[in-house]
RNA sequence: GGUGGGAUACCCAAGUGGCCAAAGGGGGCAGACUGUAAAUCUGCUGCGGUAACGCUUCACAGGUUCGAAUCCUGUUCCCACCA
């Protein structure tokens, strides 16, 4: 591989590379770099907002470099406030250990454990002491950290910030120092504290690191980034239903990014897919997606549930089931409205009313518009649907 | 340290004694349309009840009143301005 289509790779998908002469340079050494990523272990929980710069880590090491990941230990003890509006809550030692552990664990369904190195930032800040803290920080100044996206909207938004923030990106840019990275990795919302990185290695006489910024993904929602706070993410744990349908339902115009930054899609690629059915293409998407994260067999078994249940509008193969007598409450028939409360299926009796009231339950596909409808003992399976995705049956 | 302002349902936000389970917006859910896309239209969106109605909810704890999200007292938390 030369260093020119290796830069390419490298580059593609990439919102921003600092500088890219650097990492030209930086290649064309023929050593393998020490690529740093920061792990956050605030969330246990990786979204594929996560995947997207795993996914360009990944790419590195299949060039033949080293991950080299830091888990924030001593940092998760301050708090990182990229792209937040407000302060993080602490955490103990202990529980940064638990999330790196779940944390790590689904890294390394992307990563190749192999070739990743695991730091803790621990290592280093435990051993300073307070002097040195002021020495660190005298290398920043409030103006430059108020240039910061964030800082500077809650500045003007006259929104806390607490000065524990300000040391973040500092502590940050000595994991740097510490690791003598050669390029560092991190979403959009990590460029400034990255580009910190490069001001502190070259303070302490070292080669900056090149920063590569990845795009911040879109979640489902189709217009914040991806996060699990929004509610509007897929994780790397969803099942392979949750999976497949979450990906289903984005919107056409956001596939594209998913194929770019998750499947490594050149705008070539994507401009060939333009001419085929979005539906098709987006099928793919998400077969592609949850055989990476699950297995292609369960993909396989989604798609064909999906098409199933959405294409053809038939039911599903796999449901929870519910045995006569445990829905049944009392005596007599029960009511259709008694039988939804009584599968746990539904938020609150009112709900499965309200989805009554409006059209959207179907027993054996037969729309049903009472509440107080009489079920009796059924002879075989009866399928009741209640709104787009929730089945049941009712076994005799 | 001083002075003022605020805490309302999933989120934002109106409401300053009864007509308030609480306007409006967002989000969510459902229906129509469809490709579980987008856009659009319609309805719903505290709990229980077929309903009448009842219950719980407007930071927390008390109090005034026939009646409180709204008035009073105390408590907690948040914010701003001045220094």
């Amino acid at each position: 591989m030369s260093v020119e289509s290796d830069l390419q790779t490298i580059r593609n998908g990439a919102d921003s590379v600092i500088s890219v002469d650097e990492l030209a340079e930086k290649l064309a050494k023929g050593r393998p770099l020490r690529i740093k990523f920061g792990v956050d272990p605030t969330r246990p929980d990786l979204t594929l907002g996560h995947a997207v710069v795993f996914q360009k880590l990944r790419q590195f090491q299949d060039l033949g470099h080293e991950a080299h990941l830091v888990i924030g230990d001593f940092t998760a003890c301050i708090g990182d406030p990229s792209g937040r509006s407000s302060l993080r809550p602490q955490l103990s030692r202990e529980e940064v250990e638990a999330n790196a552990a779940t944390y790590l664990e689904q890294a390394f369904q992307i990563l190749e454990r192999s070739k990743t190195v695991i730091h803790r930032n621990s290592r280093w800040f435990d051993r300073m002491t307070f002097e040195d803290v002021l020495v660190l920080t005298r290398k920043m100044t409030v103006a430059r950290m108020l240039e910061r996206d964030d800082f500077a909207r809650r500045y003007a938004e006259q929104t806390p910030i607490s000065i524990v923030e300000f040391l973040y990106p500092l502590v940050q840019g000595q994991d740097s120092v510490e690791l003598e990275s050669d390029v560092e990795l991190g979403g959009r919302d990590q460029l400034f504290n990255m580009l910190v990185g490069r001001q502190l290695q070259k303070d302490a006489g070292q080669e900056e690191q090149v920063v590569i910024a990845m795009p911040l993904l879109v979640g489902t929602d189709g217009v914040q980034k991806m996060s699990k706070s929004l509610g509007n993410y897929i994780a790397f744990n969803d099942s392979p239903k949750d999976m497949f349908g979450k990906i289903m339902s984005i919107g056409d115009n956001l596939m594209w990014d998913y194929y770019r930054l998750l499947l490594n899609k050149t705008s070539a690629d994507i401009d060939a897919m333009k001419h085929e059915h979005p539906m098709a293409i987006k099928k793919q998407l998400a077969e592609t997606l949850t055989a990476r994260f699950h297995s292609p067999d369960a993909a396989r078994r989604e798609r064909e549930s999906f098409e199933r249940v959405f294409s053809r509008h038939e039911t599903p193969d796999d449901m929870p089931s519910f045995s006569w007598e445990s829905i049944r409450g009392g005596d007599g028939d029960p009511a259709l409205l008694e039988v939804l409360a009584a599968t746990g299926l539904f938020p609150s009796k009112k709900e499965a009313r309200r989805l009554i009231a409006q059209g959207a339950v179907k027993i054996d596909g037969e729309k049903a518009t009472a509440p107080d409808q009489r079920l009796a003992r059924p002879n075989r399976p009866r399928v009741i649907q209640a709104g787009k995705r929730i089945f049941f049956q009712v076994l005799p």
